[in-house]
DNA sequence: AGAGAACCTACATCAATATGTAGTATTCTC
DNA sequence: GAGAATACTACATATTGATGTAGGTTCTCT
């Protein structure tokens, strides 16, 4: 038996989802709401709920925090997330965040039954547009940026930027003065539209490297 | 139409494979072989092949080698891996050096025709014992470092200065003076266990956020 | 051969950052 | 109700970084 609560802003779509459950032998939806707060509540007064299909799209508590709650109350917790968009950055937070399945709401209500089914098995089930997007987070490092191209020694250097180095080490490193350094930092910046460390660095790591 | 190379081992099932595409109208397979040298010798004789099914547990060279070699011949080929074990580091390499999916061998022929379709257009599909170990991937960096917590403020600070703001800026964001923005970063940088902001944000960007 | 890129050097000046020490206030826990 | 942990403020000083201007070399492509 699945001990399922449901959390879900859309109506309609909640009430298909409680109905389709209650036909269901294997499942019994223990709580239905519409917000995090109240699934929060409720998965403290129901303690025998072990799955929790959370829509990651919810007014109020963003849904991401909504699951590093959940598992605070009950550290065992499985959280299927359903999404009507697939933003990589919320997919890997989520599953960053200890989410088992991560659905689109465009998959059909089997789906999300064999899913369930799945995750008690210690199994787990992506959409495949949610797949792509992950294979899309490793390959981003590889295909999608060849518009900001650096030179080579603005590679070296941005990387000894990265790395925590000083101007000055960064010019014994290099063999070449340190007003060269700050030449080629001045390049760098240009290109990427910022005007300091700081920012050149989180540009690189977020985009480049 | 689909143009196939299909490399496996197995002759059972590549016979298998080959026949069941022979009744299969819009895929044709334009080779078979059975070790990844012979796959780009004739991903270089022929070189309409779009498409490569390639079984990862191969003798000879490593199947994940041959990513490589494949891209290198034909950079846009669309690889889909083909695997009988799910090692989570076998995967994670894969879809680093460009493959589109990843198929547990347990699936049947139905799933491995319907992944190329959706891999012609644009989708991916990973079984679910697959999509399964890239969420332990995610979960297991979150698991194993809950030591360098930063408290509230830290946090607020670091996620300031990542955005490139000075001392000052900071200050005036957070309503408090430039000397305490001052404390809290060297407390950052002690938890962190750097000694500069260029280390801090790489640090936080790498391993935290 | 000449234009353009990329690379290199130098000097100047002000802003920002790193590090130490040193004290107070608040809040949470045992 | 004492002790931690966290937050806050202050002052001092040396180093590092940002920005401008102004020039020179080396290589490649046409």
């Amino acid at each position: 038996m699945i001990n399922l609560g449901i959390i879900e802003d859309d109506l309609v779509l909640r009430t298909t989802l409680v109905k389709y459950f209650d036909y269901t032998p294997d499942v019994t939806v223990l709580f239905d709401c519409e917000s995090a707060d109240q699934g929060i509540s409720k998965l403290k007064s129901i303690p025998e709920v072990e799955f929790i299909l959370l829509d990651i799209g919810l007014p109020g508590m963003d849904g991401l925090d909504a699951i590093e709650h959940f598992k605070k109350v009950n550290k065992n917790i499985e959280i299927i997330i359903l999404s009507s968009y697939e933003d990589e950055t919320k997919i890997l937070k989520a599953l960053c965040l200890g989410a088992s399945s991560y659905i689109s709401k465009r998959e059909g209500l089997a789906v999300i039954l064999n899913t369930l089914k799945l995750v008690q098995q210690g199994g787990s089930y992506m959409s495949p547009n949610i797949a792509r997007e992950i294979a899309n987070y490793f390959l981003s490092g590889k295909r999608s940026k060849p518009k900001l191209q650096l030179t080579k020694r603005q590679c070296e250097i941005i990387n000894l930027m990265v790395d925590g180095k000083t101007y000055s080490t960064i010019a014994k490193d290099l063999f070449i003065s340190v007003d060269t350094v700050r030449y080629h930092i001045k390049q760098i910046y240009q290109t990427f539209h910022v005007n300091n460390k700081a920012e050149a660095i989180s540009y690189y790591l977020r985009h480049i490297s």
